[in-house]
DNA sequence: AAAGAAAATGCAAACTTTTGAAAGAATTTT
DNA sequence: AAAATTCTTTCAAAAGTTTGCATTTTCTTT
């Protein structure tokens, strides 16, 4: 290196300091001898390089930073029932085929089957959760959130803001969570805001499929929302109550366990 | 290189410029010797290719910019002028007062912004960032996330559908990013789904603060968003030019830095 | 075609930024 | 703990930039 004939102007050095570091580290003295400029400069312009978040400094020298922290994203709560909320997701995605437009609700019991939408092709995927968005933010497909109010507790968009996009679009199949489900009530959650964005997509969505774990099944929660009409399928695990199976046939909701 | 007889036009050495510059960087000297002029021509010269976005000043000479200025990936920008950055968002961070209902914008000038409002109380905070909305999740504040197309490079909501949230807020002050920022063209993006959703927000903001650090001054990039009459106050950092400073006065865009 | 106006160019003085050297503080090594 | 190395700060010289002005070139107008 450095058969340098003129003077080398400070972008110049800096990429080839970038090109010295490589993979490994570099010394001041040596990056002097390198360049041809005095061991002040180098330090200068390593604190530069370091400034841009391409070089980090160390005592003697420097080393090059790889591909820069990534951003610490969503982080999830780890799950009660995660087996069975997984294998929820398996049946769920079997009703998702190329090119659907769907839509995906809050609640851990939505967010396996966010995952698992790469083994589909060209969805567009509505979705008023932050945390599905998380995980869909590398993905191929179209992604479209809801807008509206934050709501920490659940990191889902909620209220009277979502249902404007809603009202444009064109879902075709919902996945929903829930808190809790009667036969009598259909799903309910303790929000109100909530709530409200649930029903408003239920009612606008071609079909309706509700994710549950049998735990909650037969929990009322405090805000309803819509009815039991709105449903088309239920989707939970095989600890349903035979009963319970009869009383939604009866209701002509599909159900899948 | 050019053994030109007779006297170049400007257009002619400017383009030959170009060429001498390549991908790489060139000294005044040496353009100066291979164009036959005085140096204060090529200085000159260089200035007015900086106007139009193809070439890049630097100290010594110039370097070449591609157009449409490219986008860097979002971690990678991260880090970059992270000093510069973190201190424009404190000169910002003093237009926000208690109770007020406030636009971030995406973009990594925006971002630490984000993380100082915890030392202000009962805020509104509209964004279209998801990764300012994962800052501010666990905030105290109101938070209401625009809707719309997920831009995966800038990881924000974009398009015609954030329209309809944003005309149905009142925002008092929108603190905006930018990737290229011009007086004669103000702010521009590279997306014009972005550029759109910045248009619209600006346009219903009380006041239209631009966050940008000098590195992005004059260069503009490929969809533009709005005019330079839509901005009240650009907040910079110290390495801002006084011409630039003079030209902004004129157009009677407030400047702090 | 000549005179005048406008634009471009080169030059030089004042100013700013960058660079290298040196002294003292901080850190690592022996 | 002493020695050696490295880091930070400060300062002056060198290199680069800006600005105003005189000169040349180019364009317009008569």
């Amino acid at each position: 290196m450095s058969n340098c004939k003129r003077k080398l102007l400070s972008t110049e050095r800096e990429s080839l300091i970038l090109k010295a570091l490589g993979e490994g580290v570099s010394t001041i003295t040596e990056l002097s001898a390198q360049l041809n400029v005095s061991e002040a400069t180098v330090r200068r312009d390593l604190h530069s390089l370091e400034e841009q978040g391409k070089a980090k400094r160390i005592h003697g020298g420097a080393v090059r930073v790889k591909f820069p922290q990534t951003e610490p994203i969503f982080t999830e709560k780890a799950g009660f029932h995660a087996q069975e909320k997984k294998s929820i997701a398996e049946k769920a995605l079997e009703y998702i085929e190329d090119n659907d437009s769907i839509y995906l609700d809050g609640g851990s019991t939505i967010l396996p089957l966010a995952r698992m939408l790469d083994s589909r092709k060209n969805l567009t995927i509505v979705t008023n959760s932050m945390m599905a968005a998380a995980e869909l933010m590398e993905s191929q497909h179209r992604l479209i959130l809801l807008g509206g109010e934050f709501r920490a507790l659940s990191r889902t968009l909620v209220g009277p803001l979502t249902q404007q996009i809603v009202n444009t679009l064109h879902i075709n199949k919902a996945f929903m969570g829930t808190i809790g489900f009667t036969v009598d009530e259909g799903i309910s959650t303790t929000d109100p805001g909530e709530a409200f964005t649930k029903e408003i997509v239920m009612r606008r969505a071609g079909k309706v499929y509700v994710l549950v774990d049998s735990s909650k099944i037969g929990v009322p929660s405090f805000a309803v929302s819509g009815s039991i009409n709105d449903i088309d399928t239920v989707i939970t695990d095989e600890n349903i109550s035979p009963k319970l199976v009869k009383e939604l046939e009866d209701s002509e909701v599909k159900i899948v366990f």
